[in-house]
DNA sequence: GCTATTTCGTCATGCCGATTTACAAATTAG
DNA sequence: CTAATTTGTAAATCGGCATGACGAAATAGC
């Protein structure tokens, strides 16, 4: 028993549930349904033995999953190994399906995902929302959902939920808006508005591009730091696979890290704010521009025209990013650092200062800063696989529909 | 259904088990003990409501327990209410000990703990460790731990695990102590030099101090941040009852935080670092104190004297880590922010000025900073605690030894 | 004081779910 | 073509919790 003797922080799915026999039947059919997520297409016995369980037990799951419509079989394997071949498992493409929405200042998106993960439905619609009042907004979000939903049902799915990502904070009921800068809007419950049919979820737009990061990728790395813009500077902070919310559910509020204790004074009471420097409108400033719409597009495209000014001024921004990321990342010790949503689209400008003014204040290797796959596309994504991630978390919650 | 859809970080205790019904019978052993620690004597009734398991479940359960010497029957409650009375079970006194000790500048101290929590015998030995090398060091500690032993035994204690505390970093076999500034040794493997027949844990003492912080109060918060001062500043984050370690455990490297981007070079590369403005080093440097022996005692010695040069010095340090706190609480919204170890004692000079700096840089009510009741012991009880605690979440592996 | 009521702890029974064991099916190795 | 190997399923078994009933020990009401 040399065994570390105390489990800190035991994490897994579905651990929610009664230490009772039925809660034990619940995780370890979503046990069946990760293992198959994680490793592809599986057999019976594959599964049994890659969640510790025998062929038999595999067997019953299976059997109930595949009635409930989560799991298909895809027919026999055909492998150049001896023995009889397994029967190939896979997520079904048939099932429920995650709703995810976004409510962005210049636009509006919807998509479906199936449980394999793949987008099966989307719905774009361009258009200034700021200042709009929620009520026309959510009916034309309401409008796209309806597309979408048809047409993934069109495709044999259901909808097991919708997951809104919107760019503000979100209380801990995972329904209202405290404060939405960007689109003014405050302490607006979106449950009122949107479909009453579907379960909802309502969370910050870098949350659910976070989540994205971490479910999409090759499932490393589970803990990172993923940095994205909106007017303030956001990031969410990912330890072992979870999202860290706080206590408020305001963790994560990187822009008002003092970055210069003696700066100009910032909206949040504090001096040198991150945001003073590396904000949108702090740069827009330095770089001499006026506020436009579309500010991150302007910035990419004045810089990648080599217009001097909006390079400096992005470099600048970089090396203020990289002295709050050096706090952070002395303090949480991630894997790395992820630069998502809008700000990945700055990365070319942005990343050199900051990997040097990380570099520079770190003895031994610095932590690896990277820019997201994923890009804006994120945080819809997040949203979609949200849902799924919850069907494949507890599986019985939605077997019943089947 | 409109409960939040995904558990971001579901949690618990000894949710590493297999989910299988020894894995059940091993998770509600221990949440019966779990039921009966938290909230003191309690019938076999009372916990089967507390824990959500039938009465008659919970009798073969606390049978199994009472039989390995984990629980003890009190005998009948005295109670005013109507009907029989249950009766009442405690932890047992005479069970699993575990055995705390820690490695100090200037002293080591042994505990031994019992299920209970209370502590049944202690030893420590004054003497300054600096520069001295591993071996002669552990001889005296573990000539500490047979005395500590030998006495619990004497009780009717038997030990369960050894955790060592030790002033720096600890690899994450918790086992070999990689660097160790002040008592100048490193990459040892501390498992070589201590009794082998009891299971062992090193740790760092800020994280012990802060699972001690977490353990021994009222059970709130679960989400804070821990700082303690060696020669550096270390901290420690608990996240929702279990200690964020980071990818390398370097998390809580809150002394290299940036305070002042341009201030002066660090050994870590950085420039500013908070450690140069509220290290102890530093802090004496701006007294105008050499470096003593008992630096703490010398400078709150001197601040409770009246010594303008020391309080102004302290006050200097507040102020950055003030600073420094902004943007960790910004980050991690903690519940609220605890001084502890040895800068508990220096907190009537620190904290005036921390608190100032930290209300003047957050919009709307300022986290709350706290001084730990438990001071410069919280890490040997912490470690104590820690071997506590392992037992009580997995009481199967250690019930064959009763 | 006596009885009804309430609660506690335990026992017998049953159910649920995973394991064990056995076997037929389907493939490869020789 | 046979032996070996692996898969999936079925039957029997076992472990563990739930259910329901019961005696025990207290209070409440008469």
């Amino acid at each position: 028993m040399t065994a570390p003797l105390h489990e800190d922080r035991p994490a897994g799915p579905g651990r929610a549930l009664p230490d009772t026999q039925q809660g034990m039947r619940r995780r370890n059919l979503a046990r069946v349904l990760h293992a198959v997520r994680a490793e592809g297409p599986l057999s019976r016995a594959a599964v049994a033995s890659r969640i510790g369980l025998t062929r038999a037990a595999v067997s019953t799951l299976v059997d109930e999953l595949i009635r409930s419509g989560l799991l298909e079989e895809l027919g026999p394997e055909r492998p150049g190994r001896v023995g009889r071949p397994g029967s190939a498992l896979a997520l079904s493409g048939r099932g429920p399906a995650g709703i995810g929405a976004e409510i962005g200042v210049d636009h509006l998106a919807v998509c479906a995902v199936d449980l394999r993960g793949t987008t099966r439905s989307r719905a774009i619609r361009q258009g200034l929302n700021r200042g709009r009042s929620p009520g026309p907004v959510l009916a034309e979000l309401t409008e796209l959902i309806r597309r979408v939903v048809a047409e993934a049902e069109g495709e044999g799915l259901w909808p097991a939920g919708l997951a809104v990502a919107v760019p503000g904070l979100v209380a801990r009921d995972a329904r209202t808006v405290v404060r939405a800068p960007n689109l003014d809007w405050h302490d607006t419950d979106l449950g009122d508005l949107l479909p009453a049919d579907l379960p909802l979820t309502v969370d910050n737009e870098a949350n659910f591009g976070a989540l994205a990061e971490l479910w999409l990728g090759d499932g490393t790395p589970r803990d990172f730091l993923h940095v994205s813009a909106e007017i303030g500077i956001g990031a969410a902070v990912v330890v072992d696979g979870g999202l860290l919310r706080g206590t408020r559910g305001f963790a994560g509020e990187l822009g008002h890290v003092p970055v210069q204790p003696d700066g100009p004074g910032c909206a949040c009471g504090g001096r040198g704010c991150l945001e003073q420097y590396a904000g949108e409108e702090a740069v827009l400033r330095a770089a001499g521009l006026e506020p436009d719409e579309d500010r991150v597009g302007l910035l990419a495209g004045r810089a990648a025209e080599g217009d001097e000014d909006v390079r400096r001024a992005l470099r600048d921004a970089g090396t203020a990013l990289g002295v709050a990321l050096t706090g952070a990342v002395n303090l949480l010790d991630p894997e790395s650092v992820v630069l998502g949503g809008e700000l990945s689209g700055l990365a070319p400008w942005l990343l050199p200062s900051l990997r040097d003014e990380l570099a520079r204040r770190t003895a031994g290797p610095a932590c690896p800063v990277s820019v997201s796959r994923l890009g804006p596309q994120g945080p819809l994504l997040g949203a979609a696989h949200s849902v799924v991630r919850a069907v494949l978390d507890d599986p019985a919650t939605v077997a019943e529909r089947a």
